[in-house]
DNA sequence: GTTTATGGATACTGATACTATCCATCACAG
DNA sequence: CTGTGATGGATAGTATCAGTATCCATAAAC
């Protein structure tokens, strides 16, 4: 297959798959003389997987490639796998809450970590998101909202038992990280629409006057 | 307050707040001559709110505009407030499933909405998020994740409920409408930024050998 | 044997979210 | 009442990101 046809059936742009080729997110053909390579299955699954990170969960190409990239190494324990999905979901971001409030919100999000017995570093990348965003919430004076942190958390600590429980019916280590990768970042872009949508159905039922 | 003591409050600088200004996303302070305004508590407020949902929730600055102009307009129904904010919580995304897997998708997500029952409108923003995500679980080869989203869909749906509860507790239309785009909005942030630490937490005890 | 496609390199583009610079006031300290 | 610094408003410039476009020499297809 060559870069013509595989643009054909994975509807990406040749250019576009020239620019992931530069970037290294795909990796190149197999040359057969200087100006013909040949491309096959991988490397339509692999742009497939490319154009779902990029184009359906958003996540940045420099991410997508050092998320490809140690899915392609296979001495990166799974855990510093779910580690490189976890930092191309969260932007380092700037402090938007008030000082006192990130104080309080501090607090909160240590207890109720230690109350539910997770196990997590102090510079899990999703920690001062979280954190930042409890503050948010109080900043907003929308305090009421952060009472149903603990249901969420509910939610969430079930959400992690399925997934393992899904994931782990997958036999090759090769084949468990690539499922745990998509499961974390495309999970997200599912978990968040289909929120979305519960929303909409509900403030449909509730709200069709107001 | 001048505009420095704005920015020295808020931590936001003024060439920022000026763009803010120019954009619309920031109401101009009172003019007492042509070249001195003043800001108050709402400004500081607004700020903030414009602050959290730019850098905390990512949501584009021109996004943050619509939202904004419809809170301040109290003859937009509220229904359609959760509709604004759902808009900028789900980019037009272009399709990356192949054709297949998206029939296959779009029944599955269609009788997922019969059985709860849900009323959805057909150009609901995150149906086509919903069902195009589905759909690259499935040509990614990830159709055993898909079975989860029953569960998710749980989770999700008392998520809207306990919302709409904490949510009502605000007295006035405008508090309330502003409550209903925050939680939207930030909500969805505290939600990914819990999943990822409780991912991290399941992740450590389980994986942390391979 | 001419038209079309390809690999590889380099340059350009459009969108987004700011930053920077100017300038004519304005406020206020001295 | 004058000099210093901040301000409002306008306009221009910048950085980053994710592609697009263009070239060219070569290879493939008809």
């Amino acid at each position: 297959m060559r870069i013509g046809e595989l643009s054909k059936v994975t509807e990406v742009p040749v250019p576009t798959i020239k620019y992931y080729l530069r970037e290294g997110l795909l990796p190149a053909g197999e040359l057969s003389s200087p100006n013909q390579a040949s491309y096959g299955e991988p490397h339509v699954r692999r742009l497939r997987l490319i154009r779902a990170l990029v184009e359906l969960a958003q996540v940045p190409v420099a991410q997508v490639k050092d998320i490809l990239e140690s899915l392609d190494s296979d001495d990166v324990p799974l855990h510093e796998q779910i580690g490189r999905a976890h930092r191309a979901l969260t932007p380092t971001r700037k402090q938007t809450a008030t000082e006192e409030a990130r104080i309080a919100a501090t607090t909160q999000v240590t207890d109720l970590i230690t109350r539910r017995g997770w196990t997590v570093e102090p510079e899990a990348p999703a920690l001062a998101t979280l954190i930042e965003t409890v503050a948010a919430f109080r900043t907003l004076s929308q305090d009421n909202l952060v009472t149903l942190l603990d249901a969420y958390a509910d939610a969430v600590d079930s959400f992690a038992a399925l997934e393992i429980e899904a994931v782990t019916a997958n036999p090759t280590r090769d084949q468990l990280a690539e499922s745990v990768v998509i499961g974390t970042i495309l999970g997200e872009t599912l978990i968040s629409s289909l929120r979305l949508l519960a929303q909409e159905s509900t403030s449909a039922k509730h709200w069709k006057n107001r």
